[in-house]
DNA sequence: ATAATTTCCGAAATCGTTTTCGGTTGTCTT
DNA sequence: AAGACAACCGAAAACGATTTCGGAAATTAT
């Protein structure tokens, strides 16, 4: 195959590639004639624009980053849905890369977009990222950064978030409404905003319920898995022998408490009622099926990918640069884990 | 930000762009004085290559494209993360989409790829594509190709593949060995070749084992998903009272039979066997626990960069281009929705 | 017929890197 | 001291597409 450029059209045309180029986009200083006579070559030979040089000429790539903490993981998969489906729709692709939840991996997987001149970043930050420099870094170098999911206060860019505070309240206060009164609560790493504000939600509704707070209920699943529910499970039971229900940050490890009570012989949501977060897959399947939060990471990744186009139309046109913080809707989808209202 | 190209490293070097730029890759014709002067500078000013003017210099992106039939989906997110990894690890980016099992969008989104000039293209086929001409021009065109668990006889190039007659005959077989005789099967759509190979592998193992083949045994799930398996259930019961296994093609519609006989008061696996495939993450948490075929996603994702990899080296070389096609094992995993052997 | 506009096209610079092919120096032989 | 040979470096031509600026031809106005 050998290659068709704009040279090659001027010369079979006689033309200069000044013309072909200036036909084929409509310039209105090439006459009707010649651009019906460009068109027609290049749409016969099957012209396709050499994206480097268009690149290297326009500085843009028209490619955007996008950074996933876990790619096997549904809730992330709908995330690269999401942005992937967006972005192709406004004519950008999309190259995925994974953090594995460490702070180092992240900064480097950034920089080899940022060699790759990517033309924005959509990040979640990693469990273990507590210093944003380097994303500061990157802002300030003009690369807009959206931050999606797990994003930090300190950094000045736009962002697309669930309200996870209003989310977990909402959690707790149906748990509370199904006559629940001893909540535990399994909170996920410490460090992630998105934890913290779970469980300052699950705290709220505890206050407004006049329910008080023990520190004891809390427990911390450091990472994000199966086995830290199953084994967190008979801990809480022999704690507390009056727990009645457990609202934990994340449907998997809820799976696994729901298991692990199962084996024990514990009958859920009789004994004990369980609420997850994140309406994965799983939770329409387990017996009893999992009540939980709905949260639309498909929704999300297309509202993170519109942001930074946003951002870069602005760029484009020499706007001043404006940042959005977006809450994305959750809601409580009830199942068989809790009780009836 | 301003760009630190050679040029400006040149300029407050007073030496040419040449020097530069063969300094900073260690060409033999250049002094070690101004190599290290070239070198301590451009670390000094964080010298990025601009990757546009590489590319169109060197004609390779270092960027290949993945396309995926359906990104939200276990099997295929592993996929994408065993791509993602191998090719990380060799320099290569990854630009994934996805072709939503259609295809004109498989080949829209090939011609994307193209457009965008990546150095190869990792693919599996949707269930719809039953002409291979787009993927054999792409090969003519001198574009790598390598196609990997939905692949075609009749395309030339790389294959990575599990060997679905095999795992279903194993799967099968496990069940005939557990005491089950009358076995039905759940087929998926009939076009990909996956989905033949374990109807003929079912098929083969009662022939091995002396069972009569029955063709009212073999249900066609025209999609995967779970409420397939819900609806297929009650059929199956329905049309033969006396069945005591069933094959899926895979764990999500396996699940919804399980799901649905645990609703009609149908115990697994005392009156009805059920085994999988795909060893979904869901199978270890129904309950039963879902009996299932291995199939390794991740190990698929790297093997088919591996490939892809190689090929790139040899069209670099100028070496005679050797397609390999690769099979991964698969293993029965016995969970509790078989019997006991 | 001449002047004033349009209309249309092309030369050339640019984006940043790579690599060939010479050309300068300086060193080493005799 | 002249020639031979290394050792170093740079000019320049790619890779293709884009866009400014100016110039020639064709049209209109006077």
């Amino acid at each position: 195959m050998l290659k068709v450029t704009l040279k090659k059209i001027a010369a079979t045309l006689g033309v200069s590639t000044a013309t072909v180029s200036k036909a084929l986009k409509d310039y209105p200083d090439i006459s009707e004639k010649t651009k019906k006579k460009v068109k027609s070559l290049a749409a016969s030979l099957n012209y396709k624009p050499n994206s480097f040089a268009q690149s290297l000429r326009n500085q843009e790539s028209k490619i955007i980053g996008l950074i996933i903490p876990t790619i096997v993981h549904h809730f992330f998969s709908n995330i690269i849905y999401g942005v992937i489906d967006s972005a192709s729709e406004h004519g950008y692709l999309v190259i995925t890369l994974q953090s594995n939840e460490s702070y180092e991996d992240e900064k480097n997987k950034i920089n080899l977009l940022i060699e790759k001149n990517v033309d924005g970043i959509l990040l979640s930050l990693s469990d273990k990222t507590v210093n944003y420099k380097h994303i500061n870094r990157l802002i300030d170098d003009g690369v807009p950064v959206v931050l999606y999911d797990k994003i930090s206060r300190s950094v000045n860019c736009s962002k697309v978030i669930i309200n996870d505070f209003a989310a977990a309240f909402n959690a707790t206060q149906y748990l509370i409404d199904t006559g629940c009164k001893k909540i535990a609560h399994i909170r996920g790493p410490l460090k992630p905003q998105t934890t913290i504000d779970r469980f300052m939600g699950y705290k709220k509704a505890l206050e407004v319920n006049n329910i008080l707070f023990d520190d004891s209920l809390v427990y911390v699943s450091d990472s994000l898995s199966f086995e830290n529910g199953y084994n967190i499970a008979p801990k809480i039971i022999n704690d507390h022998t009056d727990v009645d229900a457990i609202f934990s940050f994340t449907d998997l490890v809820a799976t696994g408490v729901l298991i692990r009570f199962k084996e024990l012989g514990i009958l859920v949501p009789e004994q004990i009622s369980i609420i997850g977060f994140s309406n994965w897959f799983l939770s329409k399947i387990t017996s009893p099926t999992l009540s939980t939060v709905d949260q639309p990471g498909y929704e999300m990744g297309r509202k993170a990918f519109t942001l930074l186009y946003n951002e870069l139309n602005q760029i484009r046109n020499g706007e001043p640069i404006k940042h959005e913080i977006v809450e994305i809707a959750t809601k409580v989808i009830p199942r068989n884990s809790t009780k009836p209202i």
